[in-house]
DNA sequence: CTGAAAGCGCTAACAC
DNA sequence: GTGTTAGCGCTTTCAG
């Protein structure tokens, strides 16, 4: 805890240099138009002082505040069981400081924070949003759409095929479903047959696109062969105990990510089957920690999940700046699937 | 991408009220000392309005912005490998949510970021800053203290001993030695005699504090029993490694956290020796993902991570409520630091 | 208990 | 080029 000092404003500044405070906005913001001894008189007020704008007052007349929101709505569970969003945040953080803008972080726990989300977005703190819409039945992305704000989404939205009524939606996502077909096609070229999938967790879109992904490849799969779980280790774990109870001539598993994976290969190591030998296993994900730590090192499929961040993070910054200059310029941004890339490592 | 509406003012509610908009004003920031008439009809144009104040323009008379930074400071590793951060912030977020104030995110890696970072705390645009200052020779603790923004820091800094010019530095931590303590009295009432540490990185106060712990307890241990390592999974197992080279009779470990036990149990697994019949293991954090699925389950010192993460929002706020009122009621907030218990699962 | 008026610090037209 | 002038939307004395 310390003392807050009081702070130079413009006026301070402007006195201090011997020219008006328009002047010394001028030169605070980008200094074309002011003649190069001003701005260097002007500069020096400023470093003397340590003037630094105050941005309330700025945000004011501008009605920008270079600050955008993350919102994260997850009623527990994953946020904390994988590296996932601290990875896309970094993401994101690189991009909007590189831009000058800031992150204001919104968690959400249940229903009675949407309310307060919402109010918050339409309450125009932040220039736009960045959200991630985990399931299927989520109200949260709607509300914060008819906000208003300008936002992306993190991951295919479930509403994703249609046009709303506010426009297109703009998301950023990875090929999971083409991530899937490499990942099983490759099973299938490592000869093996009797390929199962256990699945995420299937209010989620990336689940369900990596099971049609699935699908693709394995057109006529025994339906025993697909189990439904939850992308946690320990849904993994019952997902590969209920297959090989229903299917002991299982030789290969495409997992829906690489947590449910590693639940998969304990149960396969408490039976006494070995992985690759018995049976392949292949995740998805490529979460360093998970699967350079499995016995045997994790085959996978990798997608740049912080590259993901950053690519919201850009394309909800292009489209306020767009709007922000010339109205339309380059059209509006579109969404971005990002491809993925099969990791080979031990386990197939 | 959506358009951005026009926003309803204070002057239009008081308007559509039939009052005057200081009355507004009050009503919205409490509303005593209005007549209850008056409350009720100024409700209301709120909601048919859908009125929502304007925070820049609040603040610019305020000074308050109803807003509080989170610095982290991590260079690139842990901030991914477990899920610290994510459970603290979910708990700084609970506590702010509470108290209506904002959580903007200032993630930094390098220098680079540390005067942008010590810039926007001094601009102001915060009421204070909760800082994670994980490594003893980082700057930037440091130079946010001389900002002059009132902050609460997350695990004891290198520095907490003595106070600084800019008044006693508050922090939230964890009973790191104690715990220490208690996992290693653990395995002498188990029996062991030749008990091993795996250290964190011991440029980090929590290692070095457990490291204390250890010694507490095993006063005269020989120094070969004690190897160095830095909190990861691969750390644990190079440092096993070693361990059994240099003590192939060591027959218990403390871990600095789990996900170093975790690799130390891997290459125990893989050397052919039982946990916990020959070796018994025993982490630090008690991090559900991992702590629940290694095998067998791991036995570990629990902290409570989200409660330490609302434990320094709440001191925060505190401190700034007080000044904010009658300067020094209650005396200056000082540190907390937060019982560590005993979590026995399978490994020890 | 309520209203009128004076800014908070800054930007953006518009003059000069 | 540079200065002057209006506010941005809100809170807060100060009268009434």
């Amino acid at each position: 805890m310390t003392e807050t000092a009081p702070r130079p404003t413009l006026e301070a500044v402007a006195a201090r240099a011997g020219v008006s405070r328009a002047t010394v906005s001028r030169v605070v913001n980008g200094g074309d138009g002011v003649r190069e001894s001003l701005v260097e008189r002007v500069r020096q007020a400023v470093e003397e002082l340590g003037y630094v704008p105050n941005q309330a007052a700025r945000s004011l007349v501008t009605r920008r505040h270079d600050a955008i929101a993350v919102v994260i709505a997850e009623p527990e569970t994953r946020v904390f069981a994988d590296p996932f969003f601290a990875m896309q945040l970094r993401g994101i953080s690189k991009e909007l400081t590189a831009h000058d803008s800031q992150l204001v972080l919104l968690l959400t726990e249940g229903r009675a924070d949407h309310a307060r989300v919402g109010r918050y977005l339409a309450g125009g703190h932040v220039d736009g949003a960045l959200v991630f819409s985990l399931h299927l039945d989520d109200p949260l992305p709607g509300l914060i759409q008819r906000a208003g704000v300008p936002t992306v989404f993190g991951g295919r939205p479930s509403w994703s095929e249609g046009t709303r009524a506010t426009g297109p939606t703009v998301y950023v996502d990875c090929d999971n479903r083409g991530g899937a077909r490499e990942a099983v096609r490759h099973l299938v070229g490592l000869g093996r047959t009797r390929i199962a999938h256990i699945t995420g967790a299937l209010d989620q879109t990336s689940a369900v696109d990596r099971l049609d992904g699935f699908r693709d490849v394995m057109v006529d799969v025994d339906p025993r062969l697909i189990v439904e779980s939850d992308f946690t280790p320990g849904g993994g774990e019952r997902a590969m105990r209920e297959l090989l109870d229903r299917c002991p001539d299982v030789d290969a598993v495409f997992a829906a990510n690489d947590l449910t994976a590693y639940g998969a290969m304990k149960v396969l190591r408490e039976e006494g089957l070995r992985v690759p030998e018995d049976v392949a296993v292949i995740g998805f994900d490529d979460m360093l920690p998970v699967a350079e730590q499995t016995e045997p090192p994790l085959t996978t499929v990798r997608q740049d999940i912080e590259e993901m961040g950053r690519l919201m993070a850009r394309l909800l910054l292009r489209g306020l700046d767009r709007r922000a200059t010339s109205e339309g310029v380059g059209g509006a941004p579109s969404s971005v699937i990002l491809p993925t890339t099969l990791v080979r490592r031990a386990s197939a």
